[in-house]
DNA sequence: CGAAAGCGAAAAAGCATATCTTTATGCAAG
DNA sequence: CTTGCATAAAGATATGCTTTTTCGCTTTCG
């Protein structure tokens, strides 16, 4: 999605056993042992323990001793783990993952949007209207992924002109929605114009320091998101990766 | 701040070293090495890298051969990671922390509130109502503590009410984000009655199934306490931990 | 004569393995 | 029902080998 390569050997363990376990591969209650792993992937011990660490950090296992390592329940997860977010982006639970990060981004967007009409630098704001020029231009040509980069750019310089370092650490995992969007054909073959229009209307309010339109204009934008996306998953319903 | 203990030495490892890190005791770009860090920490090697994987697997350092373990800068680390948030908030960038946190409730808990009114099942409407009254009367006594329960009950359960895993699992910050906020006396000695009546109303628009109501009154009641934090910030200017 | 390219050595992390320690659990005996 | 012991599994340490990467030196070519 963004920096795949899980350098190292270890990195490999926790991405394919992240997987098996968001996957419901091996379910919550389930226990393993580091010997079986050990074998099961090929490695040595300490690399088997070291990914259980980062697993362990991430909520989805519990490693006690004389007993094994349980799988934990999904409650417990860190669902905030851009890692944990990627597994499900591209596997079992996609649409559950898409459902609740676009109800995140609902809540969280017009409230960036809010805070960048007070805080946005001459250069993010330059840059804002920069990229609804892009999604203009490529919005008409029907080149989606151009499209999509620009949009990306919008929402990323958005989130981070907000001022606010944990918005803008979703940066990622929006990018991760948007580009989920277009790949797996939720979206329109050509743009909603009016979806352009109110990405203008942001970035135009955000300049004039009008936090109340830059609120409204973003929460109109991720409305008709995540209608338009209900809308064609109706259609386009089995679609695997 | 909620599950202290780190089992293990590894985990004591990386909460020590999470500190010095979020402290900026040990800046980004600066570079450890393990063996250097085997005997800051009087552990063994394998100790330390598991915990480097750790931090590693946080965004906080970077480990690469050749050269060492450089601490990364902030803007990759995972700020959704809990025990950032918890380093975070107990040490330096707790002002920050907060305000980050502020403004994220901001934009989260209106529309769980929504998602709530349409999502919330019987039981959880009656531990809302529930919460609400124990609010009431320990708000009226004054005890603060009590009332700090109720209302980290109150916002778990209407988080957990909104059907969204996410924001569910957002309800252990916003219960350290509450907590803080009354164990650094940022709060008044007597809560608002106004608060209370607003978390009445959601927890009756919940109830009645009237998202617009509940979205509403839940803005009102962040908007309430962020005011009220900041407001009490600027008095009780400096107050360690 | 200078710069670029290639080569080699060393430094640091990555990985594997062996061994010992600790603790929890299950079973058995009192 | 309690006590205690045997054992299984993870926790921790120590050590050696491998791999990659950088740096410095040398060589060669312009």
């Amino acid at each position: 999605m963004v920096d795949n390569p899980p350098a190292g050997l270890h990195g490999s363990v926790v991405d394919r056993l992240g997987m098996l376990i968001t996957s419901g591969a091996v379910g919550a209650g389930e226990v393993l042992r580091i010997e079986q792993l050990e074998d099961r992937f090929g490695v040595s011990r300490s690399v088997v323990r070291e990914a259980i660490r980062v697993l362990e950090s991430m909520g989805m296992v519990t490693s006690r001793r004389r007993v094994g390592i349980t799988v934990a329940e999904r409650v417990r997860w860190n669902l905030f783990d851009p890692q944990i977010i990627g597994w499900r982006l591209d596997g079992a639970g996609r649409d559950e993952q898409l459902r609740s990060l676009g109800e995140l981004r609902r809540g969280l967007e017009p409230v960036a949007a809010a805070l960048a009409a007070r805080r946005a630098t001459p250069a993010q704001c330059g840059a804002l209207t920069g990229a609804v020029m892009e999604m203009a231009v490529h919005g008409r040509s029907g080149d989606l992924e151009s499209y999509l980069t620009a949009d990306v750019l919008f929402h990323r310089t958005l989130l981070e002109a907000s001022g606010n370092e944990m918005m803008a650490a979703l940066g990622g995992v929006v990018a991760a929605v948007l580009a989920g969007r277009t790949h797996h054909h939720l979206m329109p073959a050509h743009p909603e114009p009016a979806a352009i229009r109110w990405h203008a209307e942001v970035a135009q309010a955000v300049q004039a320091g009008d936090a109340d339109a830059a609120e409204r204009a973003m929460r109109d934008i991720v409305d008709e998101a995540t209608r338009a996306m209900l809308d064609a998953g109706d259609e386009t319903w089995n679609d695997e990766t």
